[in-house]
RNA sequence: GCCGGAGUGGCGAAAUUGGUAGACGCGCUGGAUUCAAAAUCCAGUUUUGGCAACAAAGUGUCGGUUCGAGUCCGACCUCCGGCACCA
């Protein structure tokens, strides 16, 4: 039979260039059909595509077409998250403009997207780092410090001494700048903050209704808002003896546990606490000089990790615990940090165990006050249990004990009920070039102004050149100078600007506003909310929970509707490979790209050793990583099109593992795919070049036929569930796959079998169409369609077809199989057990014993207990 | 350290609500085809014992619940993601 053989490269561009002139994906706003917006994550333009992406965008891509076959107008958009750091760093390293770097990445990349053929409408695209788009991100700021939800504060900063800059976290390697090698310090900048604290509590209810979020998201967030209901009050200032403090100083402190107050036996401060110069006594000073300054250089990570031990210093004051009006002694220590709370704990060492930790490292008294069960062996105890050694607690069991401790408080005057939480203000002032410019003048009479709406955008300049690493702007005397907009008075402008995720927190509604000349109009109505959101898992807490802040922010400037920004989310797990390397004489290690090996194997299969393919030297065997520069395992997208085509790099992305997962890099696995692929095609072809096919006539099939349709229809029932509800494409393409092994293994050719067979063929391109849209296109039009498949409706299952006259169902004796029988769906217990002992392998495990039990799953299992 | 997740054949994995562990793919072995190779097609492939029928063991480790546990509970080990200035 003399065939076309598949040509990726020639179908693909030629079925692109189609959708391309048919404008197939531009999407409008059409009343009254039913709309779908589907949302990838933004790339940053670092480059060149990879794996990451790829990955992402297949996933995101194959529910648009799933859903745009289900008949919904669907969105798919695409744009740039094109502010950053990376670019800044391109700057200084090869001398050129961050925004030229940028621009020319963005180019590149969009080459590489489109080539892999995702239906993405493009007359949507932006980039974030264009006037036009931020604009109204300054716009929105200003209105902020309006309400009163953007305000400015001193926070800390690493500080490089040498570079006079301020450095990322991940700038910073050891305690030392990543370029000067300078030991980094921590400095107190005054820099702007959002509320986000005000939503605290909307943010946390808000993740009850995100029915279609992963709960594994919703608990990283729950826990990042960290809300806890407890009593804020004093400890007032004594000497040893309990004397107070003349100067009636005094620490307040938070806890949840105040039915533990008769068991603090010492209290804590964080060492940059406000109070600690004043409070510190004489002989101490020093040793507390010495603990904060170690204590400002390390990063909040480092200082609550440290192999867990809990250091701290003596201040040589005390404080009274009101319970019992005991002076007991006021530490400072790591372990408690002024971001939380008030920054100052009461510790009680019998029921924390960082406190207990702390306690016998610095050998201070421990009091148990609540009994812990008989065979406790732990060592600080949290759960609930009677209090003991409590005066008028003692007895009470936690709630009672808690509320009778804080009424008592507050009857007294001591303290107040306050709900308390571990998230912080968003801190958005960067002090870089490469951003947003924040839209704030200084005044020397009026202070801190925001700029007025019509003089906005404050722009950024694009043609710049680094001198060393300062920001262009910081560095540039003039570009600051301007007027006060309230008083006329000379004035400087704010230099830093937005933290990025600013931009990547409502990216998502703008595409729905293209052009307008308002931030959103009312075709954002339209589209949102986002029907799925997909992006990488590593986005769970921070990206996740400012996009669901900004979407408030916006609803409360009355420009979006609804309280949520996704109502479904996936996070696609990460893209790794193996790893190779090899000792340099030098003693560094060399990683090797997989590319570049070939591994040796034993004849069962097992891998003996890997070996350089241009030497054959032998190379050391790493661990799977994921994809990285550093470790060299990352593989080229672009390559892979260029070799397999863009549907084989599609299907392998989604076919290897589920898609919140790891996906393991491996090149055989690109060849099954690609050969699943020309398999499909030779066998559709062949299919097509046996001529013209008779009408289906459901009723006269026999035994084999039936069979065949069966298998065809509960594979178009699997398929669709497994793409609609339960995102797993992988199992998708393994039952599609094992469909089409059946067919190919049909030999008979009547008229009824080529009717069948044309049915499950014409399934099988449709049901594949949203991973490997091009060939299915094309085979799509070979099968005798004149509409293109992107405009085709997504089979149905025929549930007549699907019923079968006999199951297989598993016969157990206690538990262990010992049959499988075949019976007819809905079969009684009885007539199930009747067939079950007539099998000899049954009867061999029953005989002489008796029968106690017998459970029949329906038309599953039958379990037969004897003893 | 804290929060979240994962651990299943030689390998990537599947098992949807507690009901036949290993679908699908890779690799490997044998065969067909070929002058030969590639490609393709067919068969086999968890481990151990057995010619086989079959039996026993088996889902990171230890223990528990259950007629039945990869799945639920308790303790532990290892790896991965996040920890507020990478995005």
């Amino acid at each position: 039979m003399d065939q076309q053989p598949y040509n990726p490269s020639e179908i693909e561009a030629r079925i692109q260039q189609r959708w391309n002139q048919d404008k197939v994906f531009v999407a409008r706003e059409k009343q009254g059909a039913e709309k779908f917006y589907c949302l990838s994550m933004l790339p940053y333009p670092s480059g060149a595509l990879h794996m990451g992406h790829v990955r992402n965008y297949t996933i995101g891509d194959v529910i648009s077409r799933y859903h745009r076959m289900l008949g919904k107008n669907v969105l798919q958009p695409m744009g740039w998250d094109a502010f950053g750091l990376p670019a800044e760093n391109a700057a200084i390293k090869n001398n050129t403009a961050p925004a030229k770097w940028t621009y020319s990445n963005i180019e590149h990349m969009k080459i590489q997207l489109k080539r892999l053929g995702f239906a993405y409408d493009w007359t949507r695209e932006f980039a974030t780092c264009q006037p036009d788009y931020y604009r109204w991100e300054q716009l929105m700021f200003t209105r902020l410090m309006k309400k009163g939800l953007a305000y400015r504060k001193g926070a800390e900063v690493n500080w490089d001494p040498v570079d006079q800059t301020v450095l990322a976290n991940e700038q910073v390697v050891d305690g030392r700048g990543w370029r000067s090698g300078a030991v980094v310090e921590r400095r107190s900048i005054p820099q702007w903050f959002l509320k986000i604290t005000d939503y605290a509590e909307e943010l946390l209810n808000g993740l009850d209704d995100l029915d279609g979020w992963p709960e594994a998201v919703k608990t990283m967030q729950r826990n990042w808002i960290g809300r806890s209901e407890g009593v804020e009050f004093e400890l007032k200032v004594c000497n040893e003896h309990g004397q107070p403090d003349q100067r009636d100083l005094a620490i307040r402190v938070f806890t949840t546990r105040p039915d533990t107050g008769f068991g603090v036996t010492y209290a804590v401060l964080a060492p940059e606490h406000p109070l600690v110069g004043l409070i510190t006594s004489a002989a101490q000073q020093i040793e507390v000089n010495e603990f904060v300054e170690k204590a400002s250089a390390e990063t909040e990570a480092d200082r609550l990790a440290e192999g867990g031990e809990k250091q701290g210093v003596f201040t040589g004051a005390y404080v009274l615990n009101p319970f019992n009006n005991k002076a007991v002694p006021l530490y400072l220590a790591e372990y408690v940090l002024m971001g939380y709370g008030t920054g100052a704990i009461m510790a009680v060492p019998g029921e924390d165990q960082r406190d207990w930790d702390f306690a016998n490292l610095n050998q201070l008294p421990i009091i148990r006050t609540v009994q812990p069960p008989e065979d406790w062996a732990g060592e600080a105890f949290n759960g609930d249990g009677p209090s003991i050694n409590s005066e008028w607690l003692s007895g009470l069991h936690l709630q009672d004990a808690r509320k009778k401790a804080i009424d008592w408080l507050e009857e007294r005057g001591l303290g107040e009920r306050t709900v308390n939480y571990r998230l912080r203000d968003w801190g958005v002032s960067r002090q870089r070039y490469w951003g947003c410019p924040i839209p704030v003048i200084y005044c020397p009479a009026c202070g801190a102004v925001p700029v007025p709406e019509e003089q906005l955008p404050v722009v950024l300049p694009e043609d710049v050149t680094f001198m060393g690493v300062q920001s262009p702007i910081k560095a540039d005397p003039e570009w600051r100078k301007t007027q006060c907009p309230q008083c006329g008075a000379n004035a400087e402008r704010e230099t830093d600007t937005f933290d990025t995720f600013m931009e990547s927190s409502w990216y998502y509604a703008r595409y729905c506003s293209p052009g307008s000349n308002a931030q959103l109009d009312e075709r954002a109505g339209y589209w949102l909310p986002v029907d799925q959101y997909i992006g990488g898992i590593e986005h769970a807490i921070l990206h996740l929970m400012y996009f669901r802040f900004y979407h408030k922010l916006m609803r409360d400037a009355g420009i979006v509707h609804g309280d949520e920004p996704a109502t479904r989310l996936l996070c696609q797990g990460m893209v790794v490979a193996e790893t190779y390397r090899q000792k340099q004489e030098d003693g560094t290690t060399a990683w090797i790209n997989p590319a570049d090996v070939d591994v040796e194997r034993d004849n069962e299969g097992k891998v003996l050793a890997a070996r350089l393919a241009s030497s054959g030297i032998q190379v050391e065997i790493g661990s799977v990583e994921k994809m990285s520069k550093s470790r060299n395992n990352g593989v080229d997208p672009n390559d892979l099109v260029e070799s397999y085509g863009a549907d084989t790099v599609r299907l392998f992305s989604v076919s290897n593992s589920a898609p919140e997962k790891s996906l393991e890099w491996s090149d055989s696995g690109v060849e099954g795919a690609f050969r699943f692929l020309r398999r499909l095609w030779s066998l559709v072809s062949t299919h097509v070049a046996e001529g013209t096919v008779a009408a289906l006539q459901i009723e006269e099939l026999n035994k084999d036929q039936k069979r065949i349709r069966c298998l065809v229809h509960d594979t178009i029932a699997k398929v669709s569930d497994d793409i609609a509800h339960r995102l797993t494409f992988n199992t998708a393409i393994a039952a599609v796959m094992e469909l089409s092994n059946h067919m190919s293994r049909y030999k008979s050719r009547s008229d009824q079998d080529r009717a069948v067979l044309d049915e499950g063929w014409n399934a099988i391109v449709r049901l594949m169409a949203p991973i490997t849209p091009h060939i299915c296109e094309e085979l799509w039009e070979r099968l005798g369609h004149t509409e293109s498949i992107t405009s085709t409706l997504w089979p149905e299952a025929d549930e007549s077809a699907r019923v079968k006259s006999t199951l297989t169902i598993a016969v157990q004796v206690n538990g262990k199989l010992r049959a499988n029988i075949q019976v007819s769906p809905g079969s009684t217990e009885d007539e199930v057990r009747k067939i079950a002992v007539a099998e000899i392998n049954v009867q061999r495990h029953i005989e002489g014993k008796m029968i106690c039990k017998v459970i029949l799953v329906p038309d599953r299992l039958l379990n037969i207990v004897v003893s």
